[in-house]
RNA sequence: GGUCCGUUAGCUCAACUGGAUAGAGCGCCUGCCUUCUAAGCAGGGGGUUUCAGGUUCGAGUCCUGAACGGAUCACCA
């Protein structure tokens, strides 16, 4: 039963029969009643006054009692300056409890038969993962699993940055200084260790650069002239010659990495379905750029620089190939956008990527069109802020980051440590312990940062560190663990939980199945908007309207059956919701806690 | 300098895409554990929505201009 499109029939009804205009329903809306108002549903008079000629208290009125006389879920109106507020029959709320308690997996939607590719993490090989990837991994994670929900076929991938000047440093810091030294004779975690040796490559480089400045020197020729960095370039053209040693190196290396790399996923509860590597897909693209160049969409420059003319889109001229032949990062993004079209052919594909390349993906999209891809219309670049610290911007180079692996262990850490002053994990097996530490840890970091509207940055603050109270993740699992309880004692006492009929609601109950109703609609625009933070703030409203209800109102120790029964019922599909949808924010909920 | 994004309570964020007296959380103050988990609930205080104009029944939301912050505009990725 959708409340909503019942009311919005009766009103569009009530617009032909009285006022003879008609107007179809899908183009009445309605919003929720503000909570100090008698209703739960609320119709703007204001923009149809042409059509009732009456003022609007007046037309408020003629709507309103048409819509209570016909419609049997309607309780009443009242009117308020141009506002109907709507009030709803207990009956109807008992048949959408009945209803939402009845499917298996509330929010879920059937199959629309269509695939999405959605890309995230994506991280360079030459340092570890910190606060600012979590962010990607988190919000592709979830788009993934809410698209998923919604009825796509979702891929996941991951486009790894495995070549380039960025990995020479690190190889050649380690050639120079490593001794030989791995992961395992460290016992250094392999992202870790070729992390350091990109921090000690532009310390020893910035060295190189102030002796050059003594020596007279300007600055950005000294820049150009360290021995390091031209060496780094000598690397660089040798791996990409294929030279033996090299590429022995660049693959042990790199091999170290994603053995770091895996932890961190395993950590963090994430995987992929598909990886694709620069080294392999960075020659890609040229391909396209003869294509262009024979429809006319690219032009030639006289030094044989291939280009392309945005400027009707209010854009640039955008370099698309070298004057020596070579791509540039545009020609490898247009390829392995084909590439990923040919594996795997979506109707949509998401790029979760930070803001600083939003001009890219305007640019690399609308190459995409020009080029005839049908596939481009479904092309998004989910852009997101950065994360900064109260210091600043975080910068692997100068070791200003806060390091993922680092940051996880002390929400672990935070999480033992309020567990165990609530004196909470008494009875329970360490291993049991451990796994709820994990859990509302990784709860409360991942809400953090879903919960902001992807586009916005976030500021972290680690001396505050992340709150356990309020609107955070173990709010919403202690939530679900006070109503596991009650399930549990419910199964023990024996008390089924089928839903009879003639129920009146208390407000807190009325309030908490209208909440829950909206939950389907709330997974499609979080889907479509691109945005688990909607759905973040949905749970959260949820888990309040819980807590409202379960402090207000007694279950066990009702007198009437009818209401025990409808109780429990009422708190297993609140359960059940806030489970569901901590899964698409990839938030696990425990059983107790 | 051009383009794009942002600016809402002391702090961190919302505001259903133009609707009612702008809402939450944190922090602060006051109550509530002898009834289902107090990581909770109820209440209080806290606002010229950066500023100046404009559009209309109605603007945090739309248009113009300004200020501040960030990103980007590489034959880097």
């Amino acid at each position: 039963m959708d409340i909503e499109s019942i009311i919005t029939g009766e009103i569009s009804k009530a617009f032909s029969e009285v006022f003879s205009h008609p107007i179809g329903a899908e183009d009445l809306s309605l919003q929720p009643t503000r909570r100090e108002f008698e209703g739960k549903y609320t119709f703007v008079i204001f923009p149809y006054l042409k059509y009732t000629q009456k003022n609007p208290e007046e037309s408020g009125r003629t709507i309103g009692e048409f819509v209570t006389q016909h419609s049997p879920i309607i309780k009443g109106y009242n009117v308020v300056k141009g506002f109907l507020n709507l009030e709803i029959e207990d009956d109807a709320w008992l048949q959408m409890l009945k209803e939402i308690y009845a499917v298996d997996n509330y929010g879920q939607s059937a199959s629309n038969g269509k695939n999405v590719m959605v890309e995230f993490s994506s991280p360079n090989t030459n340092k570890p993962l910190h606060l600012g990837h979590l962010r990607t991994i988190f919000l592709g994670d979830s788009m993934s699993r809410i698209l998923t929900t919604a009825g796509y076929e979702v891929n996941k991938t991951n486009l790894v940055n495995d070549r380039g000047i960025h990995i020479c440093k690190s190889m050649l810091t380690y050639q120079k200084y490593g001794n030989g030294e791995s992961p395992d004779s460290t016992g250094i975690k392999g992202d870790k260790l070729i992390g350091n040796y990109y921090v000690k490559f532009d310390k020893e480089y910035k060295k190189e650069i102030a002796e050059l400045e003594s020596g007279g020197m300007n600055t950005d020729e000294a820049k150009k002239q360290a021995p390091l960095i031209l060496e780094a370039q000598e690397m660089l053209k040798k791996w990409e010659m294929g030279d033996e040693a090299t590429v022995a190196l660049w693959e042990m290396m790199n091999e170290w990495v994603y053995a770091g790399f895996d932890i961190t996923y395993s950590t963090i509860g994430v995987t992929f379905d598909k990886f694709y590597y620069e080294s392999e897909t960075y020659l890609l693209g040229k391909n396209l750029v003869d294509e262009g160049l024979e429809k006319g969409i690219f032009f030639k420059k006289g030094n044989g620089s291939v280009w392309v003319d945005l400027t009707e889109y209010g854009l640039d001229e955008k370099l698309i190939l070298r004057a020596d032949g070579t791509s540039v990062y545009m020609t490898q993004d247009m390829g392995t956008c084909e590439l990923k079209h040919k594996n795997f052919p979506f109707d949509k594909s998401v790029y979760v990527v930070g803001n600083e390349q939003d001009y890219h993906f305007q640019v690399l999209f609308l190459i995409m069109k020009k080029l005839g891809r049908p596939y481009a219309e479904g092309l998004h670049h989910l852009s997101y802020g950065m994360v900064d610290l109260p210091t600043g911007k975080m910068k692997s180079r100068e070791g200003t980051v806060v390091d993922a692996d680092d940051l996880m262990q002390e929400m672990f850490e935070t999480a033992e440590r309020h567990t165990t002053d609530l004196g909470k994990n008494e009875g329970l097996e360490p291993k049991e312990a451990n796994e709820l530490y994990k859990m509302l840890g990784l709860g409360a970091l991942k809400y953090f940062l879903l919960r902001v509207d992807p586009k916005k940055r976030i500021l972290f603050d680690p001396i505050k560190s992340i709150d356990f109270h309020g609107d955070t993740g173990p709010f919403i699992q202690y939530t679900y663990a006070r109503i596991s309880a009650i399930i549990r004692r419910a199964k023990t006492l024996h008390i089924s939980t089928e839903v009879e009929d003639d129920i009146v609601f208390h407000k807190r109950e009325a309030d908490l199945i209208y909440q829950l109703s909206k939950f389907p609609e709330i997974i499609k625009d979080a889907g479509e908007d691109y945005s688990p933070a909607l759905l973040a703030q949905y749970i959260f409203d949820v888990a309040k309207d819980y807590n409202g209800f379960y402090q207000e109102v007694p279950i066990f120790s009702e007198d009437v059956k009818a209401l025990v029964k409808m109780r429990i019922a009422l708190s297993e599909v609140t359960a059940r919701v806030l489970k569901s949808g901590m899964a698409m924010l990839s938030i696990q909920v425990p059983e107790r806690m």
